[in-house]
DNA sequence: TTGCAGTCAATATC
DNA sequence: GATATTGACTGCAA
């Protein structure tokens, strides 16, 4: 009666419960071969038992490890043991086989080497599990990122680099090879994880297949294996290639996991890459600061100016403001890791934003605030954008205002690249749409920009203005703490909140990710921006329409 | 249409 | 050679 139920009135995903969902999850694995008939222990009636299994999906997922309740028979429960031949009732074999190894955590020496049972020694083929997931593969990935459960995405980040650092293993070999990424976006990735809370289903996946890979004891053996292919693979090709006249293939030395895939034939006709010079992108942040939303007309005269396409404009506002917002998300995540030690919510919650009701209020101050930078930050969007970031309702409100008191200080002492812009400025001050402010002080750009040489001449500048009063910084850092353990962050689900399990499931050190201090000056800078962008957010707010304030 | 998330891939920098 | 930066593109949602 139910799967009849099921298949006639299927209820769409978005209003599934994890358990509602495990249904389809069979379907599909079942449909994807994945569940022979009959391995399901439907034991019994039609009840539970079938769905045993695969609630343990979450936790191995979480825990790595396999719960021992879902498989009556294999009471192998979290035991690292290698290989743990997943009774077959796991039907969910294939989830859990990403999970590879359970709970042991990430050596980050190369030498160790765990005993690796039954797992193929990675020297010969089958390196490391292909991204490429195939076929059932990628659905798992996906089933996998749907059921996961909150993951410190700094922490995870932080750890990846450290076992790829520590054993030399480059970014581009672990993309591909691991995540399916290339590069370029791994070491963004990596530089500036988003806090899962912000992250789409999409976006989770890399951070999913990193903590997967983490839990794999194997994980350094197999990528060294892969490099080692890789480079006799290159020397193979060298070779013939010298002998051959062939115009060098694509050296991506890669993994062919792309045959097939993306046969990407046709290279020629490539624009040339735009490159803005300096002072177009001084002209552009200018009047980014003043409109982050310009109007088409003002998109046309920045162009016209610039001797810029629109398109080019255009995509540079959209880069730059999610860039600009991006950081804005890792110095929440630092603040918040800085104020607070061992928290037991994951930095990425905690950066969350979301509580409407306590972000603002406090500010105590925290030492977050790092001294010089302090000050210059906030100037106009700012606060708004950090609102925004925040999520919290407050930024709405306060965005505007907030922008308008700050006198952009922008202007940094350059000399305007000749026709700055900046149409409007006032305009949108108070435009109520306003999203997100540039987090950024944008008043000097410097802060939130990704730019370091940009931003750190105009850091010290407005540090006055800001005038964040010392204690504000602090106030901001631990505001984020505050609020993540006030509330749960928004976005994460019920069930994927389990605190406990979750530390225990990856492995993860939890608030450790959030520790690390690059100690980058500049962003200290931002974040003593943030700090005083609230502060004056808050003197606004209370001058202006407190009513309106809900942190 | 507009804005955003996520990426790619060219290029810059280390 | 590896990593970081960034302009451009794709797909999706409101």
């Amino acid at each position: 009666g139910s799967v009849s139920d099921m298949l006639s009135r299927p209820k769409p995903w978005s209003k599934l419960t994890q358990k509602g969902r495990e249904p389809f999850i069979r379907m599909q694995l079942w449909l994807n071969g994945e569940l022979g008939q009959g391995v399901l222990p439907v034991q019994g009636q039609q009840q539970g038992p079938v769905l045993h299994s695969v609630t343990s999906l979450q936790d191995p997922l979480q825990q790595g490890c396999v719960s021992s309740e879902s498989t009556p028979k294999t009471s192998a429960s979290c035991s690292p043991a290698p290989e743990s031949p997943m009774s077959s009732s796991e039907s969910v074999k294939s989830l859990t086989e990403l999970v590879q190894q359970p709970c042991p955590p990430i050596e980050t020496s190369k030498d160790s080497k765990p005993p690796e049972p039954s797992d193929p020694p990675a020297s010969d083929s089958q390196p490391a599990t292909p991204l490429p997931l195939s076929g059932h593969s990628a659905l798992s990935i996906q089933e996998l990122v749907a059921m996961s459960p909150e993951l410190d995405t700094y922490g995870i980040t932080k750890r990846v680099k450290e076992v790829l650092t520590d054993n030399n293993l480059g970014q581009r070999l672990f993309g591909e090879t691991i995540l399916g990424l290339t590069q370029g976006s791994v070491s963004d990735l990596l530089a500036r994880p988003k806090p899962w809370h912000k992250l789409s289903l999409k976006g989770r996946e890399p951070f999913v297949r990193m903590q997967l890979w983490l839990n794999d004891p194997n994980n350094v053996e197999k990528l060294m294996d892969m490099k080692r292919m890789e480079k006799k693979a290159y020397m193979k090709r060298r070779h013939s290639s010298v002998s051959d006249s062939q115009p060098c293939e694509p050296p991506s030395v890669g993994i062919d996991y792309s045959q097939g895939a993306s046969p990407q034939p046709q290279h020629q006709l490539k624009k040339p890459r735009v490159v803005l010079a300096p002072e177009e992108k001084e002209a552009l942040k200018r009047a980014y600061q003043q409109k982050p939303y310009p109007s088409p007309k003002t998109i046309e005269e920045l162009a016209t100016q610039l001797n810029l396409k629109t398109s080019t404009v255009i995509n540079w506002f959209h880069n730059y403001r999610s860039r600009i917002r991006r950081e804005l998300f890792i110095e929440e995540i630092q603040a918040g890791s800085q104020g607070q030690a061992g928290a037991s919510d994951s930095p990425s919650a905690r950066s969350g934003r979301a509580a409407p009701s306590s972000e603002g209020d406090s500010c105590d101050g925290v030492e977050a605030a790092e001294g010089p930078g302090a000050a210059d930050a906030e100037e106009s969007g700012g606060p708004a954008a950090a609102a925004k970031s925040q999520g919290g309702p407050a930024e709405a409100a306060a965005a505007p205002e907030e922008r308008e008191e700050a006198p952009r200080p922008a202007e940094k002492a350059e000399p305007p690249p000749s026709g700055t812009p900046v149409p409007d400025a006032a305009a949108d001050e108070g435009r109520p749409r306003a999203p997100p402010p540039p987090p950024e002080g944008p008043a000097d750009g410097p802060g939130p920009v990704p730019n370091p040489a940009a931003a750190a001449p105009a850091a010290g500048e407005d540090a006055a203005t800001s005038a964040a009063p010392p204690g504000e910084g602090p106030c901001r850092a631990r505001d984020g703490a505050d609020r993540s353990s006030a509330l749960p962050s928004t976005s994460a689900p019920a069930a994927a909140r389990r605190p406990s399990s979750l530390q225990s499931l990856f492995g993860l050190p939890e608030a450790a990710g959030a520790r690390d201090s690059r100690d980058n000056p500049l962003r200290k800078k931002k974040a003593a921006n943030l700090n005083s962008i609230i502060h004056r957010l808050e003197k606004a707010a209370s001058r202006e329409e407190p009513i309106e304030w809900e942190f």
